[in-house]
RNA sequence: GGCCCUAUCGUCUAACGGUUAGGACAUCGCCUUCUCAAGGCGGUAAUCCGGGUUCGAUUCCCGGUAGGGUCACCA
């Protein structure tokens, strides 16, 4: 499949990579890499006051994350010349003029460059919006570089997509109005007009634009925070687009990145503002976290709980399990290991409240059950069989609680049997033995 | 304020002009259960308002209202 789709993202380092910013991204790579084009990458540096490496380097590590592979990446502050070839040109076809003026700043006289506005009405037609049509009147004559070395926004724009041959101009909808602009630049140099799709933005619960007030808006982090990057991309493919719409239309939900890139639809996406609903990130990480195969669970836990490598293969599952029912990110389970809520899995818990343990009356009646499950087929389904019909007998409630007490010494946590499983007979046996004799 | 965009459950969203307005998250209830989770099952919950067009509007048109974006020698 050869055509010359060819999208880019184009950020300013001037702030971590945002969500919207890398959910446009994401559209744009999907967009791309469905049609078999190019996803460019453009660090938008022409402000050189504000622009900061960190910036960049944050701006790259947070698609490397997601795993949105640019396939060519552009700086604009090593482009100056590009931008003042084209800059000449238009001001010697006389659609440009050298401006002295008042520097804002105070600083004397300059002399920028301005576009000489034609003054006429310009209509485009964005993919999602349909006709958008503007009466370039009211821009004025706009300044289009500081000097001759200095190129503002829309022009190093203009001329960055000309010369990428960038077909398709995805991005959120708070450059429509800069669209006028910029199309009217285009005609200028003689440049194509790509196609543009104007993406919703992603909102704040309060709908406001998402911004820093409103908690965590980098991308990375949502990585430090112990996220997947598969869930991010998964939500933030969400926000903005549905499976559900079009004719391939599905109620199912999950789906990775290389799923995504084979039913995205750009035509589809919606076109109002979507509010970023951390719940729903939530549910989705944990789907993903069910997801990851065991080598990688066990690996990951261990950076939090290094004592799990210390259990059976099969134990370590079985703790997994218990684990992932109860966190929804990594850092979730950094928070529970500091609370001291696994402890117990590995060192024996202190009880000093022996009321706590309710009945202690059929503790002695437990171990001799327990006694007599076969050592080599101790599980969590022995354990629970032979213990069922006794506790049954003496009211559930009366013989597990002191047990499930007796073996972690919480009010809350996974059911006795299982976690019987996980300590062993002996060490199970051994801490009934231990309240038994208060 | 000018210009532009938008409007379906609390949230994300689905519905060739004809549906009991569907799904997901959240929430509530039930089941399971010694506790906490998880899980299973079920429920509550929406077409902003007013006019048209039409036999029939969530859907098309107009107006209102509300929200958002943008009006730089930032991007």
């Amino acid at each position: 499949m050869s055509n010359n789709i060819r999208t880019r993202i184009a950020p300013s380092p001037t702030g971590w990579l945002h969500i919207g910013t890398a959910r446009t991204a994401l559209f744009n790579y999907l967009f791309a890499k469905q049609n078999g084009g190019e996803f460019i990458l453009r660090i938008e540096d022409t402000d050189k006051a504000r622009s900061k490496k960190e910036y960049e380097d944050n701006i790259i590590e947070a698609l490397s994350w997601l795993n949105l592979d640019y396939d060519e990446k552009y700086r604009q502050s090593e482009r100056l010349n590009i931008y003042q070839t084209y800059l000449q040109k238009i001001i010697d076809s006389g659609k440009a003029y050298l401006s002295l003026e008042q520097a804002m700043d105070g600083s004397g006289d300059i002399e920028v460059v301005r576009f000489k506005n034609p003054n006429k009405k310009i209509t485009f037609t964005d993919l999602i919006r349909g006709d958008i049509t503007f009466d370039t009147t009211d821009l004025g004559d706009f300044v289009i570089a500081k000097n001759m070395l200095t190129p503002l926004y829309h022009l190093a724009v203009v001329v960055d997509d000309h010369e990428m041959n960038i077909s398709h101009v995805i991005r959120g909808e708070d450059h429509i109005s800069n669209t006028p602009r910029q199309i009217l630049i285009a005609e200028a140099i003689g440049a194509n007009i790509p196609l543009y799709a104007h993406i919703p933005l992603i909102l704040a619960p309060d709908r406001s634009k998402l911004s820093k007030r409103h908690g965590a808006v980098a991308i990375t982090d949502y990585k430090e925070k112990g996220y997947l990057a598969d869930a991010m991309v998964n939500f933030m493919a969400l926000l903005g687009w549905s499976p559900q719409a079009g004719p391939e239309a599905t109620n199912e939900e999950i789906f990775n990145l290389d799923q995504l890139i084979k039913i995205f639809n750009l035509e589809t996406v919606n076109n109002s503002g979507a509010i970023f609903n951390l719940d729903k990130l939530q549910w989705l990480n944990r789907e993903y976290l069910k997801l990851l195969p065991q080598e990688k669970t066990v690996q990951e836990i261990e950076k939090y709980l290094p004592a799990i490598s210390s259990l059976q293969k099969d134990k370590q599952s079985i703790l997994i399990s218990i684990i992932l029912e109860k966190i929804y990110t990594w850092s979730d389970l950094e928070n529970l290991v500091k609370n001291g809520g696994f402890d117990y899995f590995f060192t024996p818990p202190i009880i000093t409240d022996k009321t706590k343990l309710k009945n202690t009356a059929h503790l002695q009646d437990t171990i001799a059950i327990l006694e007599k499950v076969a050592p080599d087929d101790f599980t969590s389904t022995t354990v629970k069989n032979a213990l069922w019909d006794f506790a049954t007998a003496k009211g559930r409630g009366e013989v597990l609680w002191p047990m499930r007490y007796a073996l972690t010494g919480q009010d809350k946590s996974p059911d006795p049997f299982i976690v019987a499983e996980i300590l062993g007979q002996t060490e199970t046996i051994a801490r009934l033995k231990k309240v038994a004799s208060f």
